[in-house]
DNA sequence: CAAAGTTCCTGCGAGC
DNA sequence: TGCTCGCAGGAACTTT
């Protein structure tokens, strides 16, 4: 699923649910996402208050009151949904009282586990197998009742913990280039990241250490509202000193306009993305060429027609007619 | 069949 | 010629 923008929409809608509360419960139901999850990972999180829930390229990252931060990565068909417990609410769990209701099976082990009475002690109301869907593998039950279930069918997705002081070095996150939305993100360091590349300027933008968060469908937008050519060459947006050009000004532009537009349309919903509401993100109604092979180019006074050809091992669309 | 991502490995060319 | 070194491109991971 995710790009920058869907990594964004996600972080977004996290926030409320994760920011200022604290791990009550953490369920690890699948130990091997990407990487394995380290033994003591639960451990390192219940007890532990967010502080903080940011992003960096495709990255969640939230600051915990242990001086430890938990790096989350969505892979390709990762997606994180806030449901709320409220059968931690007595005065709504009163109102629909059920056999079923597993909070009334389990009075003695609440009883047993209750030790501070805002949330720990009612986490056992949130154990119900009944709502957990496949690929549900990590589940966050936080102490303001907001339930926090990561699911990933193909389990590229990765969640690691890092010591804040040490984030510098994090193997994951040091090589990573500028934020494309950031200040930092301009023609010039774009040109000069770009010079003397004989890579094509797909494989450029693609490349995490050059910029750092777009993928291929945001490559393949951008590129097309540049009307540059996924085939040229990367060093060609500079001269020859590495001084950029006005094609690194307007593909520049482009980046920076395909990402805002679709964090306001909440992401692009292909396969898996949705928002932590449940959601479906919007901004794929909005592709001028992903996914669009055989239709006609939109460019104004174009007759070109989209076309998909494999670059690198992955999809590439794009109009021949303007995009040079 | 192809898929929104990242890491690891190999092969090639440049340069010493 | 031969040997590094770095870059570019491809495979692999997994499930639907």
């Amino acid at each position: 699923m995710p790009e920058l923008p869907e990594v964004e929409t996600v972080r977004r809608g996290l926030a409320p649910a994760m920011e200022g509360a604290r791990f009550a419960r953490v369920e690890a139901r699948r130990a091997d996402l990407r990487w394995p999850l380290p033994k003591d990972f639960v451990a390192r999180l219940e007890g532990q208050t967010v502080t903080g829930l940011g992003r960096r390229a495709k990255y969640l990252l939230a600051d915990l009151t242990s001086g430890e931060v938990l790096v989350m990565h969505l892979g390709m068909s990762g997606s994180f949904r806030v449901s709320q417990d409220d059968r931690r609410h007595p005065e709504v769990a009163a109102k629909r009282p059920s056999k079923d209701d597993h909070s009334r099976r389990r009075p003695s082990r609440l009883a047993a586990l209750a030790p501070q009475g805002d949330g720990t002690d009612l986490a056992a109301y949130y154990h119900d197998k009944g709502r957990l869907a496949a690929h549900d593998h990590v589940v966050f039950h936080m102490s303001n009742g907001a339930v926090v279930t990561f699911n990933d069918p193909r389990r590229f997705g990765s969640m690691k913990l890092v010591k804040r002081a040490e984030i510098e070095r994090e193997p994951l996150l040091r090589a990573l280039g500028p934020e494309p939305l950031g200040n930092a993100f301009d023609a010039a360091m774009l040109a000069a990241a770009c010079a003397g590349k004989k890579t094509s300027l797909k494989a450029a933008l693609l490349d995490q250490t050059i910029v750092a968060g777009l993928g291929n469908i945001y490559v393949c937008e951008a590129l097309y509202r540049a009307h540059l050519s996924p085939k040229r060459r990367a060093s060609t947006i500079a001269d020859r000193k590495g001084a950029p050009n006005e094609r690194a000004a307007a593909l520049v532009d482009a980046i920076k306009a395909v990402l805002n537009d679709a964090i306001a349309a909440g992401g692009s919903s292909l396969r898996d993305h949705r928002q932590t509401d449940g959601e479906l993100g919007m901004f794929q109604h909005n592709f001028r060429v992903y996914d669009r092979e055989g239709e006609a180019c939109r460019m104004r006074g174009c007759k070109g027609t989209i076309r998909r050809f494999v670059q690198n091992g992955r999809s590439t669309f794009w109009c021949p007619a303007c995009q040079r």
